[in-house]
DNA sequence: CGGCCGGTCAACCGTTTGATTGATCCGTAC
DNA sequence: GTACGGATCAATCAAACGGTTGACCGGCCG
C-alpha cells in the first residue's frame, strides 16, 4: 500500500509496456491501470475509485490517435474531486502543446526520450504535488518569458496556424471575421517578431521553433 | 537456442524497455542486445559476431536524436556479409522515409502504434526473409503506385522540400543552379498534381500526405 | 525512328503579398 | 486619467508569385 499507484495513458502498446516495465522496476511504483485514450482514462479512473483504489499520478501522452486527446483529458481529470496530478509524457515539445497542457492543469511535462531516472523523479515530484519539467521544456519556457519581444500574441499564433494550413490572406480574413487589411497587419507583426519576411519562412520557422504544430495527418 | 535473436535500435529508453518486455513475452524471441543509435548498433553487431552470437533480426527506429540515423544504419548493416534483415519500427510514415528505408534495404516497415501481435508477425516474417509492411504503409505504397498521376517526380519533391524551408523562387533557383523560370514551371506542375494553387497549401498538403518531412527541430 | 516525358528556359500579365504610414477603439496598468 | 499595447481598418506602391503559352533538349520505349 505504500507504493505509488500510477495510471498510464498512451495509445502505443509498446510505450505502455515500456513504461510499465520501467516503472515497476522501481519498487515504490505500481501501475494501477492502463488506458489507450482520454475517454478510457476517465473510465479507468472512475472505475478504480468505485473500487476504492487509489491513483496517485496519471502519466499522460498528448497525441492519441483516436479518442479524446491528452489536453482535454487532462482538463477533464483535473475537474474531478481530489483529482490526481497529471504528468504529461510525450514526444512533442511545441510551445502550443506545452502551454495548452499547463493551462489544462498538468503538473509536469516530460519528454519520452528522457532517461528512466529523470522520469522517476518527475513522477515522484508530481505525486508530491510539485511541478516537474523536462530540461528542454524548462529551457523553452524560460526563453519564452525572458524574451517577451519574440512572444507572439495569442491572436498572432492563431493567424500563424491558419497560415500554415495554406490559406490566403483573404481566406484568413473571412475565417476570422476581420478585414484583409488586419490580416496583413498581423502578418507584418509576426514577420517582425520571427525575423522573417514572407509567409512560407514564417511557417517553417514557427514549425521549427515549435510555436505551432504542423498539421501532420 | 531455437529462439530468435533480436537487436533493438531505438534512442528512447522507454521504447526499448517496451519492446524488450513485449518481445520476450513471446517465448520464441529473445533480445540479443540494445543500441541507442546507428553507430552503437553496428558496434553491437560486430561485437556479437566476434562472440559467435547470432542476430536474426534488427529492429530499427528511424529518428535517432544524435548519432547515425536509421536509414544510414540500415544501409550499413545490409552491406555486411550475411547481413541480418532489418525491420523498421518507427512513428513516422512519410513517403520520403518509407522509400528511403526500402532503398536502404529494409525488409519491413512497421509503425509504433501497431498492436503487439502485428509486431510479432512482422519480426517473424523478417526473420524468414520475407517482407512485412504495416497496413498504413502498405496502403500508402499502393496509393502511390496505383495513382501515378499524383506521383511527384524526385525533382519535384526536391523543390517541395526547399519550398517548405521558406525559400523564395529565386532562392530555390540559386540553390538548385537552375533559372527562376524553371522553378516556376516545376511549381505549376506540383500545384497541379497536388490540386492546390499556391505554395503554402502545397506545403500544408505535402506535410499532411507525408510526401515531405516537416523541418521539426 | 518517332513519340513521350522530365527537365530546362522565356515572355507576358494579372493577382497576391509585403512594406509603410497612419488612424480608431478598448482594455489594463501605473 | 493617461499612457501603452493589442486588435482593428485603410490606402498605396513595389516585389513576389501564379497562370499561360510556347520552346528546346535528352533519354527511353515501343
Amino acid at each position: 500500500m505504500g507504493t505509488l499507484q500510477i495510471l498510464l495513458v498512451d495509445d502505443h502498446p509498446v510505450v505502455r509496456a515500456g513504461l510499465r516495465a520501467m516503472l515497476t522496476e522501481f519498487e515504490d511504483f505500481s501501475v494501477a491501470a492502463e488506458a489507450a485514450d482520454g475517454d478510457a482514462a476517465l473510465r479507468e479512473l472512475t472505475r478504480l475509485r468505485a473500487l476504492g483504489e487509489r491513483v496517485d499520478v496519471v502519466l499522460m501522452d498528448l497525441q492519441m490517435g483516436a479518442g479524446m486527446d491528452g489536453v482535454t483529458a487532462t482538463a477533464a481529470i483535473r475537474k474531478l474531486d481530489a483529482a490526481p496530478p497529471v504528468l504529461i509524457l510525450t514526444t512533442y515539445d511545441t510551445e502550443a502543446d506545452i502551454l495548452a497542457a499547463v493551462e489544462a492543469g498538468a503538473s509536469g511535462y516530460m519528454l519520452k526520450d528522457a532517461p528512466p531516472e529523470q522520469i522517476r523523479q518527475a513522477v515522484l515530484s508530481a505525486a508530491a504535488g510539485q511541478t516537474a519539467l523536462a530540461p528542454k521544456v524548462a529551457a523553452l519556457l524560460m526563453r519564452r518569458i525572458s524574451s517577451p519581444e519574440t512572444a507572439l500574441t495569442p491572436r498572432e499564433v492563431e493567424l500563424l496556424e491558419l497560415l500554415a494550413t495554406g490559406l490566403t490572406n483573404r481566406a484568413i480574413a473571412r475565417q476570422l471575421f476581420i478585414s484583409e487589411a488586419t490580416v496583413k497587419t498581423h502578418l507584418v507583426h509576426i514577420y517582425g517578431k520571427l525575423g522573417v519576411d514572407n509567409r512560407t519562412s514564417a511557417i517553417a520557422l514557427a514549425a521549427q521553433r515549435r510555436i505551432i504544430r504542423t498539421p501532420g495527418s
